[in-house]
DNA sequence: CTTGCTATTGCAAGAGGTTGCGCTAGGCTT
DNA sequence: AAGCCTAGCGCAACCTCTTGCAATAGCAAG
């Protein structure tokens, strides 16, 4: 049994997220002496279609459903450049593999059950708990939404 | 799925951590039908001589010096194996990447600054107001020592 | 010691990611 | 409209880890 199910909130209302967030992108990148390309436009559109979470590997097929020439080592390069931006944000599921947070209103942590394999969000109230006790303790600030922390739900453990 | 855990005689000084929990580590195997190979007992040696973290690419490194021979698909399965019987515990780095805690008397989690590349062990009381807010929360029981976390230490942030 | 069952091994292939490099092509300047 | 500079592209190779499969070899029984 391999994951999905959210059986969680999924914020959100129109399709496609803060709507405006991607206007004016090209230019943006140009202004930092970076350049608009065919492949950035494909992944930026297939970008604006996404809400919530996804995975390299997912993006990588949508790109290829609109450029059957995509080139993963274009895509996650371009993913690079695009969190440097702000429009998306990277994280680590349970087993290390990566998933984007497209547009990242409102950033958040993940709880895997092992034993379901549902995929949890962490509440900000709760996640707030866990940066402060961190930074309580070490004086270290954590970025809660890259990794996904693993362990057993309410339902499942014994 | 596969939870199984085995004798965890505790604690112990000396250099190469709880010296007897090893013993019988052949016996152990058979009883529950498994074998004792020439590739575990590589594997055995290596770890009896670490203490703390290794990853898994170290430990491929160490047993090739004991037997150039050897072979990543094996030391993962039997680092698999080792870990039902509780004498290693795997967890991953900020990157995804495996790592082992040999003998883990006692587990906590770890903090990664991604300014400067330090690893930093949570001490106990905070993991477990971490791990208490998470239970309050969903009911979660998490696996703090599965995870590294990322973010900046206190020299580090902004 | 021999036999036989099957856990384990080594290998090949594959998935997900990263990186160095030479060539292409954005896009600012003239 | 051309040219130039260099960011970005595709590719090949490599890294870490996983999995299917056929051959091997533990080990317990006779
Ligand atoms: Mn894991
Ligand atoms: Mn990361
Ligand atoms: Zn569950
Ligand atoms: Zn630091």
């Amino acid at each position: 049994m391999t994951d999905q199910l959210a059986p969680q909130p999924e914020q959100d209302p129109s399709s496609n997220a803060a709507a405006g967030a991607w206007d004016g992108i090209a230019e943006r990148l140009r202004a930092g002496g970076l350049r608009w390309t065919p492949q950035r436009r494909t992944l930026v559109e297939v970008l604006r279609a996404c809400k919530g979470h996804v995975t390299a590997t997912e993006l990588i097929g949508l790109c290829r459903e609109r450029d059957a020439t995509t080139t993963p080592s274009t895509v996650y390069r371009t993913l690079d450049v695009l969190e440097e931006f702000g429009l998306v944000k990277h994280g680590h599921g349970h087993d290390g593999r990566e998933e984007y947070h497209v547009l990242p209103e409102q950033i958040h942590g993940h709880l895997y059950c092992e034993a379901c394999g549902a995929v949890w969000e962490i509440r900000p109230e709760t996640g707030a708990v866990i940066v402060a006790a961190l930074e309580a303790d070490l004086g270290f600030v954590i970025d809660l939404s890259h990794v996904t922390m693993a362990g057993r739900c309410e339902g499942c453990r014994d």
